[in-house]
DNA sequence: TTAATACATCAAATTATTTTGATGTAAATT
DNA sequence: AATTTACATCAAAATAATTTGATGTATTAA
């Protein structure tokens, strides 16, 4: 059995560009950039320290947060009443080109 | 004189994310998705060859491929009455990963 | 046990993006 | 010269994403 299947002709493979869009619609966004930025440099935060160095209303942050979280860029663990986000590495650097990884993960470089 | 700046100690460093916005913004599509990998399978492709591929009518086509060319996702090169569009490989290999790179431009692996 | 803190979620309002169909312009064909 | 083809652009409509402020639920602190 052929695990591979052929290039079609059309050049339309049957990639899932709907994982991507999801991913690449959680990066659009520059607030969430500097969220990334944020978590990168950090480590794991929680929502009321991350509060005060991005300057939006709570409910805001959590939205954003719940995007990046949906798009598994950043992952959140539980402590107590603390939810503590951290950045997927991983993730990210499976996404962005080493270039990028460097403007956004500082310690990268 | 010293040309790196310090990394402030709030990780708000001064990175234009305004420009990777507009970069991921472009690429948060499936559509978009699509027609790079079409420009990326076939090299240089007029827009009324581009149509029969993607089942989308010509205004739409036409609007998404100005918003890849504003992201300098993709070039492009009038020839006469038509419109030849090209991925921009060196920038998209800026933006993504290896990996990423692999699925989306299929001459790259 | 009351009050305060740390969140998430919800609905409504706002704003941004996408889609559609029509129209315009230039080059090419007849 | 009249048609046809190849596009871009435009305005209106449709859809999607974001923002806001209020409320709810735990957990912790007083």
């Amino acid at each position: 059995m052929n695990k591979e299947l052929p290039l079609l002709n059309d050049a339309n493979a049957n990639i899932n560009f709907e994982k991507y869009e999801q991913k690449f619609k959680a990066l659009a966004d520059q607030q969430r950039l500097h969220i990334i930025h944020i978590l990168a440099a950090k480590g794991s935060v929680c929502v009321c320290d991350l509060t005060p160095l991005i300057d939006m209303p709570q409910s805001k942050l959590s939205y954003h947060l719940k995007i990046l979280l949906g798009a598994e860029l950043i992952t959140k663990e539980k402590r107590g009443t603390w939810n503590y986000y951290s950045l997927n590495v991983e993730e990210v650097k499976a996404i962005l080109s080493d270039q990028l990884c460097c403007v956004f993960l500082p310690s990268c470089c």
